[in-house]
Order: structure tokens, then sequence, then C-alpha cells
DNA sequence: TGTACATCAGTGAACGCGCGTTCACTGATGTAC
DNA sequence: TGTACATCAGTGAACGCGCGTTCACTGATGTAC
């Protein structure tokens, strides 16, 4: 016969706290992710949160950065499944990973690159993980770059590579050329916009023909900024 | 000698409601938006505002309104400010009014395109408005189309024309043909990146290079959309 | 011009609610001897 | 193997707070006769 416990018995708790709050995001946002929501779902008292949490602002940077990695572990992985040879195939996976992430996980999408919560500052420690999201692009572009098939004639000439802030980024992003940081931006920018018109439902839910539309921008892409050889 | 009134004098409560609860904004988002708040700063008791909407919901629908056609009149008019002639200037112009606009009042910005507010179910009525915003960009394409100077080579073919949403949306854009929507959505996703990143501070603050990475990118679409005679 | 009355736009008090966080506590578990 | 004790991860009660909304009200203003 099993004595009742005192204590609610949650196997991994922090782990729990950080699903249900992923859970609690699909219907309410960022702004009002709730503490004690969180508890009650899982069954334990509120105070519990505390033993694994300093504060609220805590679990939301945890649930950042976990947002952050994951979205370039995707990208990375997806970089990966195409033959290091097939440069173009490499370009496009890694973008249309981007909207594949963005829609298998719009919570954490949304918690990234939406509204910002007020209030919130994010810590520093986020920056580098922020990144570190860009690597698997900047890594194709470099490689563009280094095979001598990056067009530049297609790179702005604005970009302000003097900046500290710029230098900041190219070593979280470990670019090896500027140019590759520079492209970057200009690519992540189009392929963001789509998906987040397509997220946030400003445009009809085109559905499956959503897919046909981005890779058809992707290939713009790539004829924009690949040399033809 | 003045008598001390029993009731607060507010010349025109229902707009200064409206322009407090965008003041409110800049510091706190759309979800945290609070009725209460609003009153104390306006020097109002709270119910007084139940005089002039409904509930919480109607004034955010008023405010996304206004947002809407805010955004849509300021395309108008940059479009407006370059002779007809000028086509490429046009579509210029027209572009880059979505990011001064965007930088000029994020608030409203943030309201329309950032994280939607929990619980808040937009009315039918705002998506004519929606549509209409977009009028000045498809209007623009509508006369390249016109003139022949549509490039359709880079036109993706797998838009759904034939699906019901679109034709509303044609109609809520006043787009002559299909092919002014497709182009304009793909456009208007590709401007909306650069920004979104931008406001949301994604992108590092770039400042002044802010602008000319954007005239660059606005010079690509019409490279890529305008043919060349 | 005076009067009775409807309407309008405010008021303060109160409701019930959910929130983040703190507190003193408790029981199970691990560890040293 | 038994015992004393520290540590750890929970508990319920309580705090102070701000919120949206409702209510009966009040005083100023406009209007009909």
């Amino acid at each position: 016969m099993v004595r009742p416990k005192k204590h609610a018995q949650v196997p991994n708790l922090k782990e729990s706290i950080k699903d249900v709050a992923w859970q609690q995001m699909v219907d309410v946002g960022a702004a009002e992710l709730s503490l004690r929501a969180i508890a009650r779902e899982i069954g334990v008292s509120t105070p519990a949160i505390y033993n694994h949490y300093a504060d609220r602002d805590a679990l939301v940077t945890t649930l950042i950065i976990d947002a952050y990695t994951s979205l370039g572990d995707y990208q990375l992985a997806a970089r990966d499944s195409v033959p290091q040879s097939d440069r173009r195939g490499r370009l496009h996976a890694t973008g249309m990973a981007y909207r594949a992430w963005a829609l298998a996980k719009p919570q954490r999408y949304q918690l990234i690159f939406g509204t910002p919560i007020s209030g919130y500052q994010a810590p520093a420690e986020v920056m580098p993980v922020a990144g570190r999201s860009l690597r698997a692009l900047v890594s194709v572009i470099d490689q563009l770059y280094a095979a001598n098939a990056l067009n530049t004639a297609a790179i702005p000439t604005v970009m302000p590579v003097a900046l500290p802030i710029f230098t900041v980024w190219q070593q979280h992003t470990e670019a090896k050329v500027p140019e590759a940081l520079t492209v970057a931006i200009m690519i992540w920018g189009r392929v963001h916009g789509l998906v987040s018109l397509e997220i946030a439902r400003s445009i009809p839910p085109f559905g499956e023909t959503g897919d046909g539309l981005f890779m058809y921008e992707m290939d713009a892409i790539a004829q924009q900024y690949i040399t033809h050889t």
C-alpha cells in the first residue's frame, strides 16, 4: 500500500516549469506568463518554483536562452544535412530551417522576436547566445566567400564595419570575414520578414502555399548572392 | 474667483484616452495597457473611460484601426510626393515610408505587428482597414504592371490566386491584378523583416547606418521587380 | 424670461480576482560517526 | 547497524498590489413649454 506523501512528487521540477511555461505561452504571450499558473498546472505550490529560479525574470532569461539555443541548433542541423560541397543547397536548407523552426515552436519565436516584455531587461549573458543563433547562416556565407562564390557586388557598402558593436557581433557569430555578417543580416531580415508576417497572421493563412512562397524567396536570395559559375 | 468644479474638465476625453494610451505603450506593451493607469495619468476617475469606450477591448480595437489608418496614410503621402511618371521613385518612397513610420510611431507598429494580445480577438471590421494599409504599395505595382514595367519573371507562381481569402484581400487592397498583390506581399515581407529586426533591437543599433542599409535593400527590390528599359 | 425636466459626463466606493514574493514550517533523504 | 544531524525541496498562510468592471450618485447643461 502506498502511503500518501506530504510533498508532491515531480521527477524534475526545474524542467517541468520550463515545459509548462512554453505550453502557457501558446495561449498568453510572454508578458502574461504567470508563476502561479505554472505551479497550478504542475500541481505544486507556487513558492516551490523559487527553489529553482530566483524570480520570474530569471525564469524568462532561461527560456530566452533556451529558445536561442534551439534556433541555432535547428539551423546547424539543417545545414549539416546537406553535403558541404553543395553550397547553394546549404544556404537554402539553413533558410528553410528558420521558417520550419518558427512554425514548429512559435512561442519560442515570439519570445525572442515578439514584443519585448515590459520591465524585463535581458542580462548581458543573452547576447552571445543570440549571436550564436546566426552561426549557421554566417558559416554558409563564409564558405561561399572562401570559394569565391559570393557575389560581392550585391553586398551593401554602408555596413558600419568599424563600429565596436559590429566587431562584437562578428565574434559571437564567428564570422571569418565582415562580408559574411553583412550578408547574413540582409538575408536574415528577408527570411525573418516573411516568417514574421506568417506567424503573426498578418498575411492570410496560405497554409501549404507558404512553403512554395518561401522556397521561391530562398531561390531569389541565392540568385542574388551566389555568383554564377 | 473661480469656483472649484465638481467634475474634472477634459476638453476631449475620448481623444486624450487614446493619446495617453499610446504614451503608455512606449513603456509597457499592448498586453499591459491599463485603463486605471490611463485615467490616473489624465487626472480623471477610471469609470469615466466607460462613457467613451464600452470596455478595454473596444479601446484596443480603436487603437488598432487608428494605427492601420496612420500607416496607410503615411505611405500614400510618401507615394504622392513623387511624380507619377517616376515609377521607381514611387516604389522607393513607399518602402522608405514603411520604415520611417515604424521608427516614428513604434508603439503603433508593435500593436499591429507585435505579439498579439492574449484574450483579445480582433473584430471583423479590422481586416478591411488592415488591407487598406497595403494600398499604396499595391497601387505602385499596379502602375508598373499597367506600364508593362513589372518583371513578371520574378513573380512567384505559387500564389494561391484561387483561394477565397486571396480575392478578399485583393478587394481590400484594391489590387487591379492579382500579380500586384502577390508582388506587394513579397516586397512587404522584405521591408518588414529589416524594420522588424531593427525595432525589436535584434539587430545591433546601427543608427544612421540603418538608413543606408534600408535604401540599399529598396534598390535591390527595384532591381528585381522592375524591368530594365 | 422662468421653470421643469431629460440627458450627459463625470464621481467615489466597492466587488472579486490573480499576481509576485516572503515567511516560518515540515518531512524525506543523505551523511558522519 | 543505529543514531544524530544537516540539507534539500517541498508546504500553506499571508503581504500588498493593481487590475477591469459595476453601481448608485451628482452636478452642469440643453430643451420644451
